[in-house]
DNA sequence: GCCAACGTTGGC
DNA sequence: GCCAACGTTGGC
């Protein structure tokens, strides 16, 4: 069991949208970084936890647990040209792009705001909070992953 | 809206 | 392979 955090922009997708899915399960599709498609692609697994983490908006920060239900496989709207993130490169004897499925499995009793998060010297080494931090897709420790959830029930 | 940081592209 | 130019991300 691995954990992770995933980043989207609530004006283009947010935990309200998630939570209007049916079974409240959305492909994640759309990412076109590397980096990120090698985690989509080789260790994300079923059972797997992520955090969903709300960038580029008035409160940044994590808003709900999510579970991994879909292992990776290859992201069809990369083929679509209609599609935003329609790659023309992109060869389908061997797809470049990945994605996974994520199931919302309940949303945090508060946000925990990036600026929170920065205070804690116990999340030292969390990716998130590295300068210059740009990957959608990123591991979180399990000592991490247990910590930021202990500020839930905390004032903040 | 600003801008720093980063990834990608392409000329050489 | 180097690196300048450009586009994108994302906090503020």
């Amino acid at each position: 069991m691995h954990y992770w955090l995933m980043k989207s922009e609530p004006s283009c997708f947010g935990l309200t949208d998630l939570q209007q899915r049916p079974d409240q399960t959305e492909p994640w599709d759309g990412v076109r970084n590397y980096q990120a498609r090698n985690m989509l692609r080789d260790q994300m697994q079923c059972g797997d936890r992520a955090f969903l983490y709300h960038s580029n908006c008035k409160e940044t920060g994590i808003v709900a647990v999510m579970e991994i239900v879909h292992n990776g496989y290859p992201d069809p709207t990369a083929f679509d040209p209609r599609e935003k993130h329609f790659d023309p490169e992109n060869d389908p004897n061997s797809p470049r792009w990945f994605m996974v499925d994520v199931k919302l499995i309940r949303p945090l009793k508060r946000t925990i705001l990036l600026s929170e998060l920065r205070q804690h010297a116990e999340l030292d080494g969390l990716q998130l909070l590295s300068k210059g931090n740009r990957l959608s897709v990123m591991p979180v420790s399990e000592k991490h992953w247990q910590f930021i959830l202990s500020l839930e029930g905390s004032e903040g």
